[in-house]
DNA sequence: TCATAACCCGAGTAATTATTCGGATATACT
DNA sequence: AGTATATCCGAATAATTACTCGGGTTATGA
């Protein structure tokens, strides 16, 4: 009945507008992000952030109010990047040819998130407001649209029983294979055959019947 | 090269022995699972915790060093119950008919889940030191070697090209399903239906044909 | 070149949270 | 009944972390 679950502030204070105050900012996002992998999430500090970015903890508050904003102004810069990277794979991916495309595609999604995999895993995993950061709570809802449209293009080849579950739950367990064997890969399984393995998996459950396997053996 | 993500100490001081003793510390747990749940996992602080359990916070530090041993605590004791059940509905499951078993025993393990909703989304997504905790690394493996004794014992219905890799993916994606749809499910799908296509994507993915739809329509 | 605005800073303080410790009480045991 | 042991407690203190504020420096642009 008293406060719940407080809401964070996550907007910076100003924008940073000459050259010199841009590095500032952009140095203590770079050290946010060496903490984050070094430290772990809960050990990081704003006075820690200052120091390792070279900056006074004074300078750090003009821009951030707070830790929270700071990794918050991290993920966003950094997971855009990856965002990117994703939707260029996936343009790519509908040139080619039907039966390469998610194969292609997961690769590229795999590879952006290989780039920063420690920073993945711990923005993941350990940064707790993760859900709560308007760009990571409409990230899914996007992935499904995407999802959905690409099924309907797709009506012919691929049929399910109900359409809207079959697209949600597709979404959700591709998400979670492909940052797992991201952050927390097999041992002794290379990539190729995790990649071939997934994509496999994938196309029966999308189709019903093998498209045949592309690699050897 | 100075300290690395510090090691975090999740035993407790000392056992409670009297019945007394080991009331307050079942009280201290279920504190801090309201707790928890009501103002997240960043907010609890051992002095709330005491406090709502109605103890002093001197007892509380009688057992606890620290708020992190009072979370795993509680996730060790509440994770168990629901490993129990998931346990006990794989068996049940292993004694029907092989059509039926999945559907029954993903229903099972959401039913489990549900049960504890609110408790398991915030240890999920709000918990940083999860991963840590040595029953959290270990269940993932476990989890991997029921899958994979299950496939062979399946093997004449079930072939994959890269049998270890498709365990692991499969694994991976069928906790993140359940997971997501108990603990952010969608709008305007019912769960039935959303078992009915699980259960029916997992089949497609393993054994390459429908085992037909369960379902109406 | 002078005024104004943007920027940088860190010692010092506020605020929060963790943790101890000595003393009081309850239980177990002989 | 008496002693040892387990338990409980919370005011007081330590430790940590957040955050401000006044004063100095650098860029802008009229």
């Amino acid at each position: 009945m008293t406060k719940n679950t407080q809401v964070i502030d996550f907007s910076m204070r100003k924008q940073p507008v000459q050259q010199r105050s841009k590095a500032l900012v952009a140095a203590l996002l770079d050290a946010t992000a060496r903490l984050l992998v070094t430290i772990g999430y809960i050990a990081i500090t704003t006075n820690k952030v200052a120091e390792k970015a070279g900056v006074g903890i004074g300078s750090l508050y003009e821009y951030f109010p707070n830790k929270e904003s700071l990794v918050a102004a991290l993920i966003e810069r950094n997971s855009m990047e990856i965002v990117k990277k994703i939707q260029l794979g996936m343009e790519q991916a509908l040139q080619k040819p039907h039966e390469d495309a998610l194969r292609f595609w997961l690769e590229k999604m795999v590879n952006a998130l290989d780039e920063r995999r420690d920073e993945v895993r711990v923005v993941i995993f350990e940064v707790p407001f993760l859900r709560q950061m308007p760009l990571l709570e409409t990230m899914p809802k996007t992935l499904m649209n995407v999802a959905f449209s690409a099924h309907k293009r797709a009506n012919d080849r691929v049929q399910f029983t109900y359409p809207k579950a079959a697209v949600y739950h597709l979404t959700s367990m591709v998400s979670a294979a492909i940052i797992n064997m991201v952050v927390h890969p097999p041992q002794h399984i290379p990539r190729k055959i995790l990649l071939d393995e997934l994509t496999e998996l994938i196309l029966r459950a999308m189709e019903g019947a093998s498209l045949g396997n592309p690699g050897i053996s």
